[in-house]
DNA sequence: AACAAATGCAACCGCCGTCAT
DNA sequence: GATGACGGCGGTTGCATTTGT
């Protein structure tokens, strides 16, 4: 005899959220906090499963989360780890504070894979394009034809993106915008030495990876659904909590962005528990702030 | 202006390890 | 120990929006 079902499926709603459901679901974690997802769908008033409960409030309701598209140096990170950790995307969000793994992997399916195409890098295995094409063939010579490649993809590159090559620190580091030459023959060396498992943890304080404004700002500053969808919970000015513009295409480029903050510890993340002015708010049904609920 | 194609993202699906029964 | 739900995860889908013709 095992649990009992976590739910019965049938009449269960299913697709986008309204704002009333999601007014309940918050309410109940207000309330209750975070237990057990199967009680929550009932004791919330919400026909849908406890998963599904879970997955919108982690992905979308929780207050410590950042809205918005990826800054540059969170999206460098991503790409750093993403070499390190593969498509281990729960992992990679543990790196960026305020970020879902749904967020950082659809991000990294519509944004981060084409641009590492655009530059000649295969977002799979982190090497040059060329690299993957002949894999088959022997260490030496993949050294031997490596290199001028990568030479002409700095010089491709150099004035407006930024580049990355392998470098004996890590699978994946930039190339300078100087064009600074390949500092040695390791790189490639190292790079078919370790696989992706053990390439150890780069500190993310150490990354040297460096970007122009151009490549990576411009695909960063679109404005979108999320952005709008953003302002949901954006405007309903919490007061303990200090809502990161990170959504803000005007602030990108003007070194407003995350890595800033991160680097100041100046972010300001909610303790899970810590739902008292949230609690405020939702409770105030007069507030003109809820006016989405 | 109308339509088609491409894009972006929220949500779902199914698998797996853990743990309650 | 066996069973089966829970919780978490990564892959995929569906649909609204944007862009191109």
């Amino acid at each position: 005899m095992g649990r009992q079902p976590c739910c019965d499926k049938v009449g269960l709603k299913k697709g986008p959220w309204t704002a009333e459901e999601d007014r309940k679901l918050i309410n109940f974690i207000l309330t209750n906090g975070q237990c057990c997802w199967r009680a929550v769908p009932k004791l919330a008033g919400l026909l849908r499963c406890g998963k599904s409960c879970r997955l919108r409030w982690t992905n979308y309701l929780r207050p410590d989360l950042k809205r918005g598209l990826l800054s540059d140096y969170e999206e460098k990170m991503v790409i750093d780890l993403h070499s390190q950790l593969g498509n281990r995307w729960s992992k990679i969000a543990s790196h960026l504070p305020g970020r879902t793994d749904n967020e950082i992997k659809n991000h990294w399916n519509t944004h981060i894979k084409k641009k590492l195409r655009k530059m000649g890098i295969d977002p799979l295995t982190h090497k040059p394009l060329s690299i993957v094409e002949q894999e088959d063939e022997e260490p030496v010579k993949k050294l031997q034809k490596i290199q001028m490649p990568i030479q002409e993809l700095v010089e491709k590159n150099l004035e407006e993106t930024t580049s990355y090559c392998l470098t004996k620190d890590s699978n994946i580091k930039n190339v300078s915008r100087l064009g600074e030459s390949l500092e040695d023959d390791q790189f490639m060396a190292i790079n078919l030495e370790y696989g992706v498992e053990d390439v150890p943890l780069i500190d993310p304080e150490s990354l040297e990876l460096i970007c122009s404004n151009s490549t990576m700002s411009s695909s960063t500053s679109t404005s979108s659904n999320s952005s709008n969808d953003s302002s949901f919970l954006k405007d309903l000015h919490f007061p303990d909590f200090e809502w990161s513009d990170y959504g803000n295409s005007s602030n990108d480029n003007n070194n407003n962005g995350v890595g800033n903050i991160i680097e100041n510890n100046m972010m300001s993340l909610w303790d899970i528990d810590d739902f008292s002015s949230l609690d405020l708010l939702l409770n105030d049904e007069s507030s003109s702030t809820l006016g989405l609920f």
